[in-house]
DNA sequence: ATCTAAGTGATAATCATTGTCAAAGAGGAG
DNA sequence: CTCCTCTTTGACAATGATTATCACTTAGAT
């Protein structure tokens, strides 16, 4: 019943190459990266890729204040976890809390919320950046 | 050297009127309920409204996954905190979760990073909407 | 009443993301 | 190899929330 994994055809690996220069991008971003190293790649088809990785969990994303959706390749891909990310540079760091998971179901059943669903996600300046003012 | 606030206008009444319904919801979704109770006031208007009332701290404001901003009248103004929110509904009730915010800057000054940023939260779906089958 | 700066609302512009669709590419069968 | 079929691609249009424009109105102040 599990959908075929789509083929791995040249641009989606091209993706998956540039994704290793590591961080948080943008969709475009990514494509002008892919573009600089050669590629052909669509825009839509980067979209496309993108959106095949995070359904594979290959990917995380996150969501700036602007609505602007980030990708970065998966380290840890099996678990469940947070990020801690350079707002300068895109840099981050895999951070769990597992008391906030229960902390999480916890308070919903408080309120008599079901089916509870949390975003935890902290963003800053690296040291880096912050030693090249930003 | 603080801005003058904005002046009271009948726009403005409107909105914060309609805002005592409650609840998390779009500037369009405010909008129309505007309309729908006899105000002429343009959604422009709505939007700029809006983002004063955030920016004086009357309202709260929180990003959907799919990048929509929610807007909701701000009822425990001076505290910073966090929200529960209805799915179904947009209710939402107003949690707070102290060491949270001491985790936040804790977690940030480990890995090395400053002027730390968080986000945390919850969504679900109330009891009522529950009841309703959603 | 007159002047002036702020506020309004219809509309156009912006911008990330998604949809469309004809053309290109990869297999498989013959 | 050739023909057929299904997937993927990429240029481009469409979407939808938000923001910028700008001529017009309004609320105070003189
Ligand atoms: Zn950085
Ligand atoms: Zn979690
Ligand atoms: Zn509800
Ligand atoms: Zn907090």
């Amino acid at each position: 019943m599990t959908d075929a994994p789509p083929r791995m055809t040249k641009q989606r690996a091209a993706v998956l190459t540039v994704l290793k220069q590591g961080g948080f991008r943008s969709a475009q971003d990514w494509h002008d990266r892919l573009r600089h190293d050669g590629s052909t790649a669509g825009l839509a088809t980067v979209y496309r890729a993108l959106q095949a990785l995070t359904d594979t969990g290959d990917v995380d994303t996150v969501l700036t204040e602007t609505g602007e959706t980030l990708y970065r390749l998966c380290e840890a891909r099996e678990e469940h976890h947070h990020h801690l990310r350079c707002r300068a540079c895109g840099a981050a760091e895999d951070i769990d809390m597992p008391s906030i998971e229960g902390w999480a179901a916890s308070v919903g059943a408080e309120h008599g919320y079901s089916r509870i669903d949390h975003t935890v996600e902290l963003t800053g300046v690296c040291s880096d950046c912050a030693k090249a003012g930003r």
